[in-house]
DNA sequence: TCCCCCATTGGACCAAGGTCCAATTGCCTT
DNA sequence: AAGGCAATTGGACCTTGGTCCAATGGGGGA
């Protein structure tokens, strides 16, 4: 029963006998699984990493440790749930982990059941977190569609402006706004204004923020 | 130099000799506080809870532990951050607190300077929450003045919906959805459509929740 | 019982948004 | 140099949204 299609489960542990427990418990549960020895080892390794999944890391290990290797990823923008497991782990060091955003933390000796618990949950977790992602990535490619000037209607459309006063903040006709503003409305894909600015929440481009504005060097040439 | 105005640190703990120590420490540092020996004692307290502060919670206590009293706290909505302290705190009970939402987790001995910056840190976050909060409420209570067929039309407006289908979808002539939409709009005090749908969106009544427009017995009679 | 408020509708009217067709200018790439 | 696209504007026309004034029916509270 394979449960867990298309979530992969990494592990990092530096102790063969773990290693090949957590194999069999994973394999024997469905899930799709890699294992490396070392933070190093991973952080090498160019298959990309699952849309769903999580992180399984040993906390005591020559090089990086599991915390470090949690921060180092956090710098790279990695996103899978991280769990992690320890043989002598201290409270502030767990702590420490759980700060940082991991989703639990156990310490050995654990029963599986409750690792196979966590690792189901953050899988689940990390689903959820993706779809969000992708949805928003969608967003984005639809708004980098958009030319200089369609960027600044939208921005004041969302402020709440009517297309006369939209003109006279860009100093152009009401005519030309309400072109622009077809466009966006087509680029975005937005059946209504209420959708338009629903998209504009999720792009966190609220009425304010120019900085996302930023636009191609000049405009223009910047469908795809 | 009474850096934390309004803030007030709520301090719960057994041990007379901590109590009398972070009484001190506090009012050195100019923090409002309130110091309780047990649980009980702070449950039973009548004061209003202050819109921002913290809560020090020490672990091991008579009656009711700590994470016990974080758990009933939770349970009744109570909403400040909470910094636990502990003599033999153990990992799985550290885990546990920062999973249910504690803001950290220290272990004696730790130096007064580490609690300050701590607590200073979740003064700042509960001050942000319940600005939040208090915005949500505002608008809630915005939205209570609003009769029956003035939150469905809201709520169809929210959609996407033109006036015209939305006087299809409720059985009604056009004119009237204009009258709603007008109150609508006077009632919850946006200046355009794009505040309506933000608001809309803080309310957390996406498109879709009907059970939010639960309505008064009747239409009407709801002003305040 | 009387009044108030909600819900409803009508008509008139203006403002704003949306669409279709057409055209000009300026920059960048080919 | 030529073509392409962004940006701009014009005009005509229709659809929507918003406002003002006015009116009716119904239910609940004073």
């Amino acid at each position: 029963m394979p449960d867990e299609i298309n979530a992969e489960v990494i592990v990092v542990d530096d102790d063969p006998s773990v290693q090949r427990a957590l194999n069999r418990l994973l394999m024997t549960n469905g899930f799709a699984r890699r294992i490396f020895g070392s933070a190093k080892e991973f952080l090498s390794d160019d298959k990309p990493s699952p849309a769903a999944g999580c992180l399984v890391l040993d906390v005591e290990m020559p090089g990086l440790d599991g915390l470090e290797l949690q921060a180092e990823l956090q710098k790279r923008g990695f996103r899978l749930p991280i769990v992690f497991i320890t043989g002598h782990g201290t409270v502030p060091i767990s702590v420490e982990a759980m700060k940082q955003g991991a989703l639990d933390f156990l310490q050995k000796p654990f029963d599986s059941r409750s690792l196979l618990d966590v690792i189901r949950k953050a899988i689940e977790q990390s689903r959820q977190r993706s779809s969000e992602e992708r949805e928003c990535r969608d967003l984005e490619l639809k708004f980098l569609t958009l030319s200089t000037r369609e960027r600044e209607v939208f921005r004041l459309i969302v402020k709440g402006l009517l297309n006369k006063q939209i003109a006279f903040e860009l100093g152009i006709v009401e005519k030309t706004v309400k072109v622009h503003r077809a466009r966006v409305m087509e680029k975005m894909q937005a059946n209504s204004l209420a959708e338009l600015i629903r998209m504009a929440e999720t792009l966190r481009l609220p009425p304010c923020s120019s900085a996302i504005f930023a636009s191609p060097t000049r405009a223009g040439r910047n469908q795809i």
